[in-house]
RNA sequence: GGAGGCGUAGCGAAGCUGGUUAUCGCGCCGGCCUGUCAAGCCGGAGAUCGCGGGUUCGAUCCCCGUCGCUUCCGCCA
C-alpha cells in the first residue's frame, strides 16, 4: 500500500490509506486511546480501541481507515486496523519532543541536539531557514548571479584583524577560510561578473554572546560595474525585499511557532542609509551621552530610531571610517565605500565597495602594515584588470535569529560551534 | 579577555534571617477511565542540594576556592 502524508487524509475518508511517521503523544483514556502520529507534512489522530504497549518517538507505519469526525483535531482522524513498528524508541526521551522548547534551557536543547530538532517548533527554525536559502538563491539567480562554492581551506593567513584556525594538511598548516572574500572577487573578475555563494565561515573569536558562533553559513554576494556602495544596498534592498515578501508569502506556519513576525519588503525598500557620523549622532542622542563607536546597545538604539522615524526595522549605516574596515575596502577621503545593515538592533550585513586596481591596493597596504607578499595570488585579481566591484554577505543564522525572535543565535544553528561546543 | 547572574530528581522551578521526613509542576512506572486536544483521577519510584574547603552544636542556605552554564561588554556576520 503507497504511502498517505498525513497532510492529505481527508481526501482519502472512507477509505483505507497507511500513514508513516513518528508517534507523537499518546493520549490513554482506558477504552479508548488517541495517538498523534507525525510525519513530515504534519500531525493527525489515529483512534483506537485496542490497547497497546507503545511508547512516544516510536516510527510506526499506520493501517486504518479515514473518518471524519468533529471531535477530531482537524475533522478527520485514521481508525487504526493495525501498526507496523518500523523504529521503536526507549521510553524516557532525553528532550520534551512534544513540549513547549522555551521551557527548556538552551545548554539541554543543544547537548541534546539529536533529539530537540524533532520538536516541530523547534524544526520550524530551520524550515524557515531553508527557505530563506532558496529565496536568497531564487533572487540572485533571476539577475543573472552565478553561484560558486569555493574552498574553505586557504594556504595564506587573514584577510583582516579576524583570528583563523589553522589546521593540519597533510605536513603543514591552513586556515579555514574567515569569508570566501577573495574568491567571490576572483570569480567577478573571471568573466562571470556577478555571482554568489552559500558556504560557512569560520572565526576563532573567542567571543561568548548570544549572536556569535565560530562556525557560520555566510549569504555572500559580489557584483561587477558598479560606481559605489549604493549600487550594492540597492542589490541589497531588492534582494531582502523579495525575501521577507516570501517569507510573509509562504512561512506563516513556521513564524506563527514562535509568534513571530517578518518585516514588509516595503519596510525594506524604505530603510534609510545614514552615514557613520550621523549613526553617532542618533545614537548620542536617543543615548544622551557621548559616544565613540557603534557599540550592541547602539545598534539597538539605531533601529529604534529607524522604526521610529521611517517604520521600518532595518537602517544601512555607510561612510566607516577606513581604520573600521579591511585594507581592500574602496576608500572616500577619510571615509570607505563600506556599509553595514542592523536589523532589529543586530548587524546582519557587511558590504561595500572594494579597491579593484592595483595600484590603489599597493599604496594602500602599508597603512594596515601589509606587503604585497601577504596578499599572496590576491594581487594577481586586480594587476591584469578587474572592473571596479563590490559586494556583501548576510549572516545566515542571525537573518534566521532576528527573523524567528529567537534570544540567542545558537539556536538557529543546526548544529553550533562555540568556544566550548564541538558536539554533538 | 572583563563584569554580573545561576548550579536543588530526567526536565523546569520553589525553599532556607542556618534546625533534623527538602517542596511543587512536567516526565517516568503501576492502577482506574470509550472522545481526548498540555486529557483526568489515585498510587509509586526518583536528589550524595555542582565539587572542595571553612565558619557553626548543626550548612541546600553564610564565607572562600574551583568547575560548569548563562547574560552583557570588547570584536565581528
Amino acid at each position: 500500500m503507497e504511502r498517505t502524508l498525513v497532510k492529505d487524509i481527508q481526501a482519502h475518508e472512507g477509505k483505507e490509506i497507511m500513514l508513516s511517521g513518528w508517534i507523537h503523544r499518546i493520549r490513554d483514556l482506558g477504552g479508548v486511546t488517541f495517538i498523534i502520529l507525525r510525519d513530515r507534512s504534519g500531525r493527525c489522530q489515529i483512534v483506537t480501541n485496542e490497547a497497546m504497549e507503545l511508547t512516544q518517538e516510536t516510527v510506526v507505519r499506520a493501517y486504518g481507515k479515514v473518518c471524519a469526525n468533529d471531535k477530531a483535531p482537524g475533522g478527520y482522524e485514521l481508525a487504526l486496523d493495525h501498526f507496523d513498528v518500523l523504529g521503536p524508541a526507549a521510553a524516557e526521551l532525553p528532550f520534551p519532543v512534544n513540549g513547549d522548547p522555551s521551557k527548556v534551557g538552551i545548554e539541554l536543547t543543544l547537548d541534546q541536539r539529536m533529539i530537540s530538532l524533532r520538536n516541530p517548533q523547534i524544526l520550524s527554525i530551520f524550515r524557515l531557514q531553508a527557505s530563506l536559502v532558496q529565496y536568497f538563491a531564487e533572487y540572485l539567480r533571476g539577475r543573472d548571479f552565478t553561484e560558486i562554492k569555493s574552498s574553505k581551506m586557504i594556504g595564506t593567513g587573514t584577510e583582516g584583524g579576524t583570528s583563523v584556525f589553522s589546521v593540519e594538511y597533510f605536513d603543514r598548516k591552513v586556515f579555514l577560510a574567515q569569508s570566501p572574500q577573495f574568491y567571490k572577487q576572483a570569480m567577478v573578475s573571471s568573466g562571470l561578473e556577478r555571482v554568489f555563494e552559500i558556504g560557512h565561515a569560520y572565526r576563532a573569536e573567542k567571543h561568548e554572546t548570544s549572536r556569535h558562533i565560530n562556525e557560520y553559513v555566510s549569504l555572500d554576494v559580489e557584483m561587477g560595474f558598479i560606481e559605489s556602495e549604493m549600487d550594492i544596498i540597492k542589490l541589497e534592498r531588492g534582494l531582502l525585499a523579495y525575501i521577507f515578501d516570501r517569507v510573509n508569502e509562504n512561512n506563516r506556519e513556521d513564524m506563527e511557532a514562535w509568534g513571530a513576525t517578518c518585516p514588509t519588503g516595503d519596510q525594506v525598500l524604505k530603510a534609510p542609509v545614514i552615514s557613520h557620523d550621523e549613526a553617532k549622532q542618533i545614537i548620542r542622542d536617543k543615548l544622551d551621552r557621548r559616544v565613540f563607536e557603534i557599540s550592541p546597545e547602539g545598534e539597538r538604539a539605531l533601529c529604534a530610531w529607524s522604526e521610529e522615524e521611517h517604520g521600518t526595522p532595518l537602517v544601512f549605516v555607510n561612510e566607516f571610517p577606513r581604520r573600521k574596515r579591511p585594507f581592500y575596502t574602496y576608500p572616500k577621503g577619510t571615509k570607505t565605500m563600506s556599509f553595514d545593515l542592523l536589523f532589529r538592533g543586530l548587524e546582519i550585513t557587511t558590504g561595500g565597495r572594494r579597491i579593484n586596481e592595483y595600484a590603489m591596493l599597493k599604496e594602500t597596504l602599508p597603512r594596515f602594515g601589509m606587503t604585497e607578499e601577504q596578499l599572496g595570488g590576491y594581487g594577481d585579481i586586480f594587476k591584469y584588470g578587474c572592473p571596479p566591484h563590490g559586494g556583501f554577505a548576510i549572516g545566515l543564522e542571525r537573518l534566521t535569529q532576528k527573523i524567528m525572535g529567537l534570544g540567542n543565535i545558537k539556536e538557529c544553528s543546526l548544529f553550533p560551534r562555540d568556544r566550548k561546543r564541538v558536539t554533538p
